[in-house]
DNA sequence: AAAATCAACGTGACCGAACACATTAAGTAT
DNA sequence: ATACTTAATGTGTTCGGTCACGTTGATTTT
């Protein structure tokens, strides 16, 4: 089944049914429906190989994601999946400019923002940061009418098209689980917390999920929280941590509701070792070291290499066939071990392998 | 850069080109090289877009695999993973069709075999069953040299392309792993194994691998084995377990070294349920049942839908693109648990929703 | 020397859809 | 009655390869 052969059945050039599939108007309304119903009958779809070769328009999608580094190469992942899914739409006629901000400077993030509005994009994926700044950028978008797709952190109140990365909550309440099942009844965990996430969402979601867990199987959990004011000194955050530990002799468990659990992991004393249970998010090169030599028991994966490699596809499907994404797109809440920890993200180590051999 | 910019670079025609980009020979060295050299040059990637319209050549995948039922639905998952990677291959002209035997009937298995060939595939995707017969059918295939891949079953010592699956041993490592860090130092463990599977090589390096964790953590474990004969009569096997775990009251811990997980946790006495930790394999609709119920505690995952779609991709690049596959293409080892089940197998679950709205 | 052979290379139809442009026919303005 | 719009539809080129077939010129055969 080719247009051709719809063109035939309906009696009319190859022109009007293209006009029909695509909705380009100017077709009257006798033969829309003529074309429309054998297109049903015969369960046409459209050869998106010579769809694709055809095509003449050329897409434009910008990222905005934050910068990574050494201490933390977090956000190195998803831009990955996000050069990966690039490549593959390519061929399509698509192109991806990739946008970077620091977290940590809300100018940079502003700056950036206007950078990639001038390259005309089609469409926007963006992990957002500062609220207040976010509002008034993402107002702006609204009103050129160009569609965007939350990565990664999830802001409710907006018109995004999706927002692909993980439910929080869960994966705060998959993290209590686990050490529940691990220490028995009555735990006793300290939860370590650092000062500038105080207001970061995502991480707010994690604790009540790990809250809310306790409180619907009706554990009595005695949860003790540290702050950590500022990562940078890490004298102070060991002899916080180790205090702690110290004193509360019949802490099990720590949960790091954040990426820097192997930061917090590699600064408890040995003697405060026992046998405790550390559990936290992200597969980052830091973290998996801290696995493999057992000072976390746990890490929560949210897949970030395919959470940037599907905002892409999505966003591309969306612009290429009209089909709308669902509003939330859940990563997988995996849990990762010292014993599986080489199977998990192996599309992104593979892609690694390819893309820096080039 | 098309075929036939480098054509114009090399002062020859695009048929030339393309006889060298296909190595389909007669075209003289001296030539050769200087369009090679073009090619690399230029950094040239042939269009896959214009070269899958333009393609006449058709090829055909079969594949042979286990039937399912209500009983026992595993095997419906990587057939939809298959299901879903033809659908999306057919646009480059391959045609898949899809054999299934009985996993108790090898005059079944030799049957679908024969019928499999008459098809005259280009490519066969396997999952294997009974040795022996297996190593006769394999040994006429190597003589068609019709390329052949391993699916879930690996065996070894044969000319596989590849194989998909997952590595037993270390799934089983894992699940040891697991129960350790649940159950604290000298666990106690009971192992239910069914008679028919006593020879089945996944299950036994499952058990090799649980086995190898506790030698390697110089762990004690006391661990007690119950062999079922037979999967029909649930109340032998009721009485048997239940037995075994009333006369062994420090059993903390139950290892299903296959899917037989859920109903082997659904004969578990409530007298005799204490705070059991019980791990065992596969998302099969029923063990997912048993996991919400808090019967199952954690399910060892092998992604076989990913499995059955990335078979048949491989083998599509294969023969498409001479892009020979690793040998071993492992799965990723997943642990699902209540919390995060709804998180895994998304993409089978989304292939459904599509698939059965037809 | 004419005929046959063959390696090496060129040519052009084709894959299925997209889209700019051309054409038709019917209605409206002058 | 003629010119002009305009909605509706047809036509032909193009996208970048693929591959069967045609063409060349040099070498070998008879």
């Amino acid at each position: 089944m080719t247009i051709s052969d719809i063109a035939k059945l309906a009696k009319v050039s190859t022109g009007t049914v293209d006009r029909v599939i695509h909705n380009r108007g100017g077709v009257s309304e006798k033969r829309e429906k003529i074309i429309n119903d054998i297109i049903k009958k015969n369960n046409f779809k459209i050869n998106s190989v010579a769809s694709a070769l055809a095509k003449t328009k050329e897409y434009k999608i910008a990222t905005l994601m934050p910068t990574y580094d050494d201490s933390d190469m977090f956000w190195e992942s998803p831009f990955l999946g996000v050069k990966k899914a690039s490549s593959e739409i390519k061929v399509f006629g698509f192109k991806v400019i990739n946008h970077t901000y620091s977290q940590i400077d809300y100018k940079n993030y502003l700056d950036s923002f206007e950078n990639l509005l001038k390259d005309k994009p089609n469409g926007i994926i963006i992990v957002p940061a500062f609220n207040n700044q976010t509002k008034n950028i993402l107002k702006r978008l609204e009103k050129t009418k160009i569609p965007y797709i939350f990565l990664n952190i999830n802001l409710k109140g907006f018109n995004n098209l999706s927002f692909v990365g993980q439910d929080s909550f869960k994966s705060g309440y998959l993290a209590a689980k686990l050490l529940h099942t691990c220490l028995g009844k009555n735990p006793q965990i300290l939860t370590v917390r650092i000062a500038s996430h105080l207001k970061n969402e995502t991480i707010l979601d994690r604790i009540k999920g790990f809250d809310g867990y306790f409180l619907d199987e009706q554990v009595e959990c005695t949860s003790i929280n540290v702050i950590i004011k500022s990562i940078k000194n890490k004298d102070s955050i060991s002899d916080k941590i180790n205090y702690t530990l110290k004193s509360n002799s019949k802490i099990q468990g720590i949960f790091v509701p954040s990426g820097r659990v192997g930061l917090i992991s590699k600064l408890v004393n040995k003697h405060n070792q026992r046998n405790l249970k550390v559990i936290g998010y992200d597969t980052t090169p830091k973290n998996i070291e801290c696995l493999k030599n057992n000072k976390i028991t746990f890490i929560i994966s949210q897949k970030s290499f395919n959470q940037g490699y599907e905002s892409i596809i999505h966003m591309s499907e969306f612009l290429l066939r009209n089909i709308s994404p669902k509003k939330n797109i859940f990563s997988p809440i995996e849990i990762v071990t010292k014993e599986n920890f080489e199977f998990v993200n192996i599309y992104k180590q593979e892609f690694e392998e390819f893309y820096y051999s080039k």
